[in-house]
DNA sequence: TTAACAATTGAACAACTATTCATGTGTTAG
DNA sequence: CTAACACATGAATAGTTGTTCAATTGTTAA
């Protein structure tokens, strides 16, 4: 049951503390849902009120709400209020780049025919 | 504060269709559960066997294998056979990427009891 | 004020999923 | 061969969650 140390001891980092696991768990599942992932890409760029991201994505307002609630709680999205409409972007610049690499890893292993 | 106004920046962000979309969500979803991200991060600088994976995060054998299984459909992870042994590893440097990504986020929005 | 618009929220339901237990493959040692 | 080990898999269950519908709050214009 006790496992041997590796066969090579690399300078490997590995520092994420059982918390940090959790956190990090909670922030890829929020963006593993299509529709949030959707949104989340539509306030990538700039602002986008609630009602420019329902008819952009052709989801009910509703529906939009209940997921930006989930994303602004879950430090993904930020809010910013401007009269009667809420313009929601990205928290941070990771955001982005976290979406980046995740685009650049779909499309080199996806020369595959197995796509349902 | 970080209430930077957008300086326009090179971040040409979507060019997302919506088949791709459903894709990254699927692999974000993979990495949006505690146990499946700890075998993700378990596996991200050697290959690991399974039965090292499960000792050294406390978890069955029989759970290991299903979410390995999932990962490897998914992409995450890839197997080779050794003897009796399944060793799983990083599919390619995208993923370590994107964690890196994730927890350098994580890291900044969130100042948690933070404990060494 | 009233009315219209924008967004949030709560409840309820269907659908999905992580986990456990038991069993089944495949591989190697004896 | 059998036995033991490492891993995979199927089914069943409990918990989670995405979506819809209805009602509510907040904001602005008339």
């Amino acid at each position: 049951m006790l496992s041997m140390s590796a066969p090579h001891e690399k300078t490997k980092a590995t520092p994420l503390r059982p918390g940090q696991t959790a956190v990090l768990a909670d922030m890829f599942r929020l963006m593993g849902d299509a529709s949030r992932l959707r949104i989340v890409l539509a306030c990538l760029d700039a602002p986008v009120a609630v009602s420019d991201i329902a008819a952009r994505l052709g989801l009910s307002a509703s529906l939009v709400s209940h997921h930006l609630r989930l994303l602004r709680a879950g430090r993904i999205l930020k809010a910013t209020r401007k009269g009667k409409q809420v313009f929601y972007t990205a928290a941070d610049a990771h955001i982005s780049r976290v979406v980046a690499d995740m685009v650049a890893h779909a499309g080199e292993t996806l020369h595959d025919t197995d796509i349902p």
